[in-house]
RNA sequence: GGCCCGUUGGUCAAGCGGUUAAGACAUCGCCCUUUCACGGCGGAAUCAUGGGUUCGAUUCCCGUACGGGUCACCA
């Protein structure tokens, strides 16, 4: 059997798009448990579309990701060029050699015929098709027009009729009328060769054994096959993939805002969490887990756990991935994740970075909700004063107001040699046992006093060890001004 | 419009003739708790539709509806 081999062939466009990504993830997934080799091409033939810098993109990408190729333009291999344009010169020949063996045919129409015709076509309400014009023109009539130098394309030669089978790996096998297949240009007027060509014969002459690739590609398999077994090749497994959704109606488009993976890592998401909902967008695994590295899906990824239908991308369970991602990290890594993001709002040196990022680490799912959840480090926000009647806690104005009379002076007493998370909460459990009253009681106005804000991460005792006593003793002195004047 | 493909809770989805129709996210309730989270427990919620086939259909077949794809000298 042959080695596995299979090719990731995107378009340089400037973006990654994460329903390429996911197929670029497949395909690679495929290559790599079967021991195979994950090939990069640049399909870059459409000039007009070409970006500055857009080959870079994919390259970053994937390379970021870990989706690391065995071949491709930048590393080489045997059966290069991996760039499409370089490749342009030997497509003629085999479009000459269909022509030969009577499955292609030149075709002298120009456009202004063309247009016209499927005006008509459309205006009768029939499919645009070409309608074969040249298809049997004479050895003569041919010579003669090549000779005086009218610009041809060719043809592939479609059967008139009986039907075409292809199989697909997770749809099966999928019959067509040959009467439905358009002769397709296989090669334009300036000699270049349309992606359709391009295609099979690049994958062919790579030795590509594995086709993943989307969707809308499955409505030519047939066309393609046609020309496999015209050129007596190896037909590929093919595995299409379902598209991603931004709804049941429309495609995650670039417009949508999460729908490249630059984007995504520009909100927040961890790349190994995209990857991960990426793989899970379309395709399920065996069990119920569903949190995998890139080198466990390389175990787990089976194409029959790929989804015949469109999956819609879900940004709440990306989030939910993401922080589980989040979680899984040490205290450590996760501050050089959250460190940027930290510092957007604490600006102040005198505060534990580590000790806040432990702090924020259950409590982020995304890396760009950091800066507001800290945004008291550094100053008091405006807070109103509603924000201490809580009816759990036991608290209103009132008896916050004489709960953090009642604090200060033990936090006074605090050394500052020993204000740390144990001390605090120590003395300040020595208060509530003294005054037999809830913890809340004490606890809760005391957070809200020193944060002004109704959610923090971490509690009064974490807080007020960040930020240091005189911070503390100073908010608390303003908080109690602030409640004696209401 | 022709052709092709699809349709299980709000979302991702398991299922592959007989199940109490998994699981995850979201949602709701409870527990834990110095807020919020995290964590734990529990609840509600799904087979598009009409016909067949069958002792029995979510599962097989046909129709209908809905959705997607495709019909370029783009890729």
């Amino acid at each position: 059997m042959n080695k596995v081999r299979t090719r990731f062939a995107p378009s340089p466009t400037g973006y990654m798009h994460i329903g390429n990504l996911r197929t670029a993830l497949f395909t690679y997934l495929i290559a790599k448990q079967n021991g195979g080799d994950f090939i990069l091409r640049i399909e870059d033939t459409d000039q007009e579309r070409y970006v500055e810098g857009a080959i870079d993109v994919i390259y970053k990408t994937l390379k970021d990701v870990g989706l690391v190729w065995d071949e491709g333009p930048d590393i080489g291999g045997p059966v290069g060029p991996y760039i499409q344009s370089q490749r342009m010169g030997m497509f003629k020949q085999y479009a000459e050699k269909l022509v030969e063996m009577g499955k292609a045919y030149y075709c002298f129409c120009d456009k202004d015929r063309l247009t016209e015709l499927k005006a008509v076509q459309e205006a009768s309400g029939i499919a645009p098709m070409y309608d074969r014009h040249c298809r049997n023109l004479s050895k003569e009539e041919i010579a003669e027009k090549l000779a005086a130098g009218v610009p041809y394309v060719i043809r592939q030669k479609v059967p008139l009729d009986g039907t075409t089978t292809f199989h697909d790996e997770i749809y099966g096998d999928i019959t067509v009328e040959n009467s439905t297949l358009d002769d397709q240009i296989l090669l334009k007027t300036d000699g270049m060769p349309t992606y359709n060509f391009a295609n099979v014969v690049d994958d062919h002459l790579m030795g590509i054994t594995h086709v993943v690739r989307g969707n809308e590609y499955l409505a030519s398999a047939p066309k393609y096959n046609l020309l496999y077994e015209a050129f007596g090749w190896e037909i590929p497994k093919y595995i299409h993939v379902e598209h991603i959704m931004k709804d049941k109606q429309h495609k995650l488009s670039k417009r949508d805002g999460d729908a490249s993976y630059q984007d995504l890592i520009d909100k927040g998401y961890l790349k190994e969490a995209v990857l991960n909902y990426i793989a899970l967008l379309g395709w399920a695994p065996k069990g119920e887990r569903e949190i995998f590295s890139l080198q466990e899906l390389v175990k787990e990824f089976d194409i029959h756990g790929l989804s015949k239908s469109p999956a819609i991308f879900d940004p709440l369970k990306l989030r939910a991935i993401n922080g589980e991602y989040i979680r899984k990290l040490t205290p450590e890594e996760f501050l050089s994740h959250a460190e940027p993001y930290i510092r957007q709002s604490v600006k102040r040196t005198d505060v534990n970075l580590l000790e806040i990022a432990k702090l924020l680490q259950a409590r982020t799912e995304v890396l760009t909700e950091i800066p507001e959840q800290v945004d008291f480090f550094d100053e008091m926000p405006d807070y109103d004063l509603s924000l201490y009647v809580n009816k759990k806690m036991k608290t209103d104005e009132a008896v916050s107001l004489e709960s953090l009379k009642a604090v200060k002076p033990v936090l006074e007493a605090i050394e500052d040699a020993d204000w740390n998370v144990n001390s605090i909460h120590d003395a300040a459990f020595k208060l509530i046992e003294q005054l037999g009253v809830k913890n809340g009681v004490i606890l809760f106005p005391l957070r809200v006093a020193i944060s002004g804000k109704q959610f923090t991460p971490g509690g009064a005792f974490e807080i007020a060890a960040l930020i240091g006593k005189k911070d503390t003793l100073s908010r608390l002195d303003r908080s109690i001004e602030k409640l004696e004047n209401r």
